[in-house]
DNA sequence: TGAATACATGAATGAATGTTCATATATTTG
DNA sequence: CAAATATATGAACATTCATTCATGTATTCA
């Protein structure tokens, strides 16, 4: 049974790598990764998204464990949940490259 | 013009994370990180996978760029095109447990 | 209290992915 | 050459993902 704990570990592996694999999730990534904190108007801004779409990539994002969001007022404010998931970028870019 | 740069950038990290954001395909890389080369038998056995929809997957990867494919008789070994990829594994990997 | 701002939600639709099945192609072997 | 083996391909269909649009909710401020 080691062998379908394998396949298990790989689903749930994919089910993080499915809720990135965005060009506009990614780039909320990379944003947050500088910035701790950003609220949703300034990503729109940034990431000339528009407003709803955006909603719907952070609210999913957010609900498979990759942000947290923090109202403050009118604004609600995202961060990465785990910082580490920025690497994954580099190791893309470096897988890329190379 | 540079931000729309990095979006470029990230819409290509999006197009090769979407090509291994599976189980199946996770569990390819994972075998072949160990293996060096496997042909299609052999991963069909590990894997517990249907022979033409692991074709697929192979298919599709290869044409991705993620893996290499060499012809050997009745056999097609395929081999990881760039080792690092399995890095990826490891970071989600810790970033889902941090 | 009501208008404005910031964000979320839900339904609808189209596009991309995953899966199956039937069949095709390449190679080996008798 | 015919049968067997290993793999690929294509059509069809179901499922998931991305996008848009209209509308809802929470908060602030005049």
């Amino acid at each position: 049974m080691d062998q379908n704990n394998e396949i298990k570990q790989m689903e749930e592996a994919a089910y993080t790598l499915k809720a990135i694999s965005n060009g506009t999730r990614l780039c909320v990534i990379s944003l947050l990764s500088e910035e701790e904190e950003m609220n949703v108007s300034q990503l729109g801004e940034k990431l000339n998204c528009e407003q709803s779409l955006l909603s719907h990539h952070l609210t999913d994002m957010r609900a498979k464990g990759i942000l947290n969001c923090r109202r403050d007022g009118k604004n609600c404010f995202y961060s990465l949940k785990n910082k580490q998931i920025v690497q994954i970028l580099d190791c893309i870019r470096s897988c890329n490259c190379a």
